[in-house]
RNA sequence: GCCCCCGUAGCUCAAUGGAAAGAGCAACUGCCUUCUAAGCAGGAGGUUGUGGGUUCGAAUCCCGCCGGGGGCGCCA
């Protein structure tokens, strides 16, 4: 907003710093903290350490300091009062800090028109040259989804729309575990137990296929005491069901076109619950289609002398990865791409996924959302695609997030200990509904049902995004569906209260009117608004550079927090000066573009009303 | 044995080298005939696990210790 004074400033510190032989540091620059007043910021502690290594000065560090920012701020001042530096106020040397105030009314106007101008992109970063590919919501299938699959899905969506709105161009990536024992364990159960029932419904669907996941689980398992007649039926089932993953295995036609039938059902299963989130997925990785693949790339890699197979010694296809990069110590250790009996595992599809989205996908950077416990695995992977000759190798990173537990523990599906996205969310969804029709009876309940299902899963969503993703997170219900304080609902709430001043003004539709002119005594309350909004566009740059959905969570509640002041503080409607009054409406405008374009990047939504 | 993450207010979490460590929840005090109280304002709450080190400056970086969680060649 202030890059071409920043830049004049900068230059006039330099020449000073040079004609008076001083080792300037690096220029940092930072907000002025405390508000009332706002400017940006830089100190010179740093420079000061420097002369005084230099052998110069002789007083201590801070003092010394303070002296370069007084006599910086006498330069300063007399190139201001050549009009040269537009827009800066006041300048002040505090505690070795340089203080640069910007001119209230030229930097309101600024911020307000840049927004009321952009409007949906504000914040938007510039292009680059860079194609990004987002890997997450990896559920495995006919198991139903539960909320640790849900912090995968909404951390990823989030990520991706950062990383597209940060100016990458973005490709969103699910691959889901379609197939293995887990998956088999159920096509057999259903088989022999269920053949030809179906449930009505979607959800309901999908989470019998749990409930039959459970059963089987506890059938093949090993209880004590099990009476030899208990034992024989148990190894019997167990038989039945390696014997039917060997046909899968083999492509009989009568398994694959039941694991197809039931797949489909889980997928329309998470479909519907990417489309609740709406994440739109580009492309879909399946497991399945990445065996046959995968197993062509260990040849490769045994040819090429990275792996090793140990097969005829009855072992199995290794990769010495320490040994193979040189390293002395131990760090990626060996890991095993290929069974002694020739079958595929998760790192040996992962090396075929990864060659896929390279080569097929051209993508620069392939960024994956998965637990941080695979950390070591994914870790393998990228180091075997680098000693493979991968140059995107080096542009992999994990995002790793801790795991969702419950209070009484782990989550299992296999024990059917699991609390289901579905259940919370509408869980969500009812509780909010009460409360509205407690507080807004005056709204049609068709349209209620559509604003609770927006603040339900708001609240739901940023209860996910408001923990950094390497914390571990004990789901609580409760907490999570909270309305009140730190939450999705409050920020949300913050946006109808724009939208209602708007409403109440008739000058909604203004928004491409620019030139708003702040030439009055701006409040505190409005200053520090307009602080917040013009910090958006470096939040959605660091969040981004930093893949941290966090940092855009917080930034969102403090934006909401600080128009939820300026709203109790400042009344808008009842500005008896008109130009003021415009003003205003003005700024209330772009809070509400910045708080809906926050929200967007959150996958949030914003309703109208509330 | 080796590696990774975490330890900050009663609780849940922010702040990743800069000015006096901040929010929410819980508890307390005020504010709805005034643009929606899912809100605002205020007081209270801290030796940042611990001991050293680096630095002008450390919650942040380095080393040791204590406590918690996770991972480590044929699971995903």
């Amino acid at each position: 907003m202030f890059e071409k004074e920043q830049e004049l400033i900068e230059k006039k510190i330099k020449e000073f710093c040079i004609s008076n032989d001083i080792p300037l540091a690096e220029l940092k620059w930072q907000p002025i903290p405390f508000s009332g007043e706002w400017g940006f910021a830089t100190s010179f502690f740093q420079t000061a350490a420097n002369e005084a290594r230099a052998g110069k000065g002789g007083k201590p560090i801070p003092q010394r300091a303070q002296e370069m920012a007084e006599q910086v701020k006498g330069i300063l001042r007399l190139a201001a009062q050549d009009g040269s530096v537009d827009g800066i106020s006041r300048i002040d040397a505090v505690k070795g800090y340089l203080n640069l105030y910007f001119s209230t009314a030229v930097y309101a106007s600024r911020v307000v028109d840049e927004v009321l101008a952009s409007s949906l992109d504000f914040g938007r970063g510039a292009k680059k040259n860079e194609r990004v590919m987002v890997e997450y919501a990896q559920p495995n299938m006919l198991h139903s989804f539960h909320i640790g699959h849900a912090r995968n899905t909404i951390l990823g969506e989030v990520l991706a729309r950062l990383v597209e709105f940060a100016g990458f161009e973005t490709i969103r990536a699910s691959y889901p575990g379609d197939i293995g024992l887990g998956v088999i364990t159920i096509v057999w159960a259903y088989d022999k137990f269920y053949k030809g029932l179906e449930p009505e419904g979607i959800h309901e669907r999908g989470q019998w296929l749990l409930k039959i996941y459970v059963e089987a689980t506890a059938m093949l398992e090993k209880k004590e005491n099990e009476t030899s007649e208990e034992t024989a039926q148990r190894e019997s089932y167990e038989t039945e069901r390696r014997d039917m993953y060997r046909k899968w295995d083999v492509g009989d036609t009568y398994v694959r076109e039941l694991w197809k039938t039931l797949l489909e059902w889980s997928m329309e299963e998470l479909r519907d619950i990417l489309r609740m989130l709406d994440a739109k997925i580009d492309v879909w990785f399946y497991e399945s289609e990445v065996d046959e693949p995968s197993k062509i790339i260990v040849d490769e890699l045994i040819a090429k002398g990275i792996a090793t197979d140990e097969r005829p010694q009855g072992g199995a296809v290794i990769v010495k990865i320490d040994e193979k990069l040189g390293l002395t110590k131990e760090k990626f250790r060996t890991n095993v791409i290929l069974r002694s009996d020739g079958t595929t595992l998760y790192l040996t599809k992962d090396l075929a996924l990864a060659k896929v989205k390279f080569e097929q996908y051209h993508v620069d950077r392939s960024i994956y959302v998965v637990d941080v416990r695979q950390s070591l695995h994914l870790q393998q992977a990228f180091a075997i695609l680098k000693l493979w000759g991968f140059p995107q190798a080096e542009k992999c990173h994990h995002l790793g997030y801790g795991f969702v537990s419950l209070p009484e523990g782990a989550m299992s599906a296999r024990r059917g200990r699991v609390v289901l996205f579905k259940n919370v969310a509408d869980e969500a969804v009812k509780r909010v509904l009460a409360v509205e029709s407690e507080k807004r009876g005056d709204i049609p309940e068709g349209e209620r049902e559509q604003i609770a299902n927006q603040i339900g899963l708001g609240a739901l969503v940023y209860s996910m995004l408001s923990v950094d993703n390497n914390k571990d997170i004990v789901f609580d219900i409760n907490e999570a569906l909270s309305f009140d304080g730190r939450t999705g609902p409050y920020i949300q709430n913050a946006f109808v209260r724009a939208n209602s001043i708007l409403k109440k003004s008739g000058n909604l539709a203004a928004g491409t009117q620019v030139n708003t002119s702040f030439n009055y005594e701006l409040t505190r309350h409005e200053i520090e608004l307009i602080e917040q909004i013009s910090r958006f566009p470096q939040t959605v740059e660091q969040a981004a550079n930093e893949y941290r959905p966090l940092v855009m969570a917080a930034y969102a509640y403090d934006l909401a927090n600080t128009f939820h002041s300026f709203y109790h503080a400042v009344n808008v409607l009842q500005t008896e000066d008109e130009k003021i009054r415009n003003a205003r409406l003005q700024l209330v405008m772009a809070a509400k573009q910045t708080i809906e374009n926050a929200l967007r990047l959150l996958d949030i939504q914003a309703p109208e009303v509330m």
